[in-house]
DNA sequence: TATTATAGTTCAATAATATTGAACTTTGGA
DNA sequence: TCCAAAGTTCAATATTATTGAACTATAATA
């Protein structure tokens, strides 16, 4: 059975005749004799009644008519559904660096569900050590993070969204402190603070180990230490002068990445949700 | 897009892998990846990433997946509906001379109706002028009617249920009245009426036609006239002895027959009923 | 870091099947 | 009685599905 006899099943039924149906669909009378003989065979029984020249349906042919017309109804519906996605929808999970998350994405985020509200958007926290795992494994559809500037993993496709820098900040411009509060290791920036440090001939600093850029963050305007922070997640401080930069520091550039794997279809709702971020 | 490719899709999604579906459907690799470029091509979309070795559904495979199931469930469900009709079901249509739709059978429905209650079955009496006509357009599957023992025609199959006889009854055995009360020309058994009274050189005595059996008997109990009638029209009455056999009359043969068109499938509902009618 | 095994793709050859036209059958009207 | 219309058959042909072999890319392993 194939959706082609369905057709011509249906067809027939419609149009009431073989003939009808052939010039219909395009087909020689054969054809449609052929068509509706394998139907046959494959039900057992025959659909129709040669009554004269008149084709009447079964009581067989009867029953089958509904599902004949619902699969083929289906099928189209199917097709529609896949190809006139004109409007973005379905899942769409993204994986998002902590920080990012926190101080840059959620307008892009309240944007995006408004210009787009039949996408389910998921945004998990990613694991720095097993990106591509993620990326490949249909954990997350793309990732979007912080990174160094030669950001380039092969199996990957990277995007530069954004440049930006790390800063040296402290509560007090004037010093810096013994203490330098990280990220762990696995976080992407944190080979940069550790090279920003031998340039400056600190790297036996002693340092403390934070979860998040935020505990960071506090911690600095208590006193406790300094720490290199994108300027994306200090900004508002910086402004309101509870976060100073440190007096004569280099700053290391870095960029905001997404990332996706280079073999990943680039689905309707994922080209909408890389529009908004770059816009 | 045939019925053949989305079984293969959903094994692979089941399966996980183009190789093991490959396996399980008794196809080598290269079919599998023909069904699948074939379906891409026709959604017009990716179904599958090829992130790795690993194949991952796309989000428009995701979307497509529920159709193709419920397509091939429906497919088979359909199969099923239709081969495994071991339970006669559906509709059922039965043409039915009026007087045997009165004497007869009312107990063979009944019958029929406690064995096999998911036909839905209907009666519909006939015209006797366009049995064929009726037989062929589908407006009954099959006719039960009381006719000449030579009945024949060309296009039905015809299939004798049991011997009768038209019986000469009058309210009174020891006369034969001078009016003869019968159906109508069209009426199976009228010509036979006929042939009879010129037998016994009535060949010009008056008719009353009524338009039923019924009416006829009724006419008969009240010495209206006589006629000729099946036996099983008047056994009743021919007991309780209201009914009476002319004397010395002549019975004529007739036969309960089915008929249905020759080149008509017998589905198992009509089966069935026959079977009940012939035991 | 080679090496090997695994999974999928490509492509040309081949097997299978779908389609067709021509001749035939049956039926319903002129 | 003959003709036209509708469907069937069947052999020829066109199309398509399937396959094996060579190839690519990736994951595992040594």
């Amino acid at each position: 059975m194939e959706l082609r006899q369905l057709i011509t099943f249906i067809t027939i039924v419609e149009l009431d005749g073989y003939k009808k149906a052939a010039g219909e669909l395009g087909y020689a009378q054969s054809s449609i004799t052929a068509h509706m003989k394998d139907l046959e065979q494959e039900l057992g029984t025959p659909i129709f009644d040669r009554l004269g020249r008149k084709m009447v349906l079964t009581e067989a042919g009867k029953k089958f008519l509904p599902y004949a017309e619902k699969i083929v109804r289906l099928y189209a519906k199917s097709k529609e559904a896949i190809q006139n996605t004109t409007e973005p929808s379905g899942q769409l999970t993204i994986g998002a660096s902590e920080s990012l998350m926190i101080y840059w994405l959620p307008t892009i985020i309240k944007r995006f569900r408004e210009k787009y509200p039949l996408v389910e958007l998921t945004m998990k926290s990613i694991q720095y050590d097993n990106l591509t795992g993620q990326l490949k494994k249909g954990d997350i559809d793309a990732a979007i993070l912080v990174e160094t500037l030669n950001f380039n993993p092969t199996e990957l496709v990277t995007n530069l969204i954004k440049k930006d820098e790390l800063i040296h900040v402290t509560a007090d411009a004037a010093i810096m402190p013994d203490t330098m509060l990280v990220t762990e290791y696995t976080c992407s920036w944190r080979p940069l603070v550790e090279e920003y440090l031998k340039g400056v001939g600190k790297e036996f600093i002693s340092r403390v180990e934070l979860p998040s850029v935020e505990a960071i963050k506090q911690s600095v305007l208590c006193g406790l230490g300094n720490a290199m922070l994108p300027t994306f997640t200090v900004e508002n401080f910086m402004k309101s002068g509870d976060l100073q930069e440190v007096h004569n520091s280099k700053r290391e550039q870095v960029g905001i990445f997404t990332a996706m794997h280079k073999n990943k279809w680039v689905s309707p709702s994922m080209r909408a949700f890389l529009e908004v971020l770059e816009s």
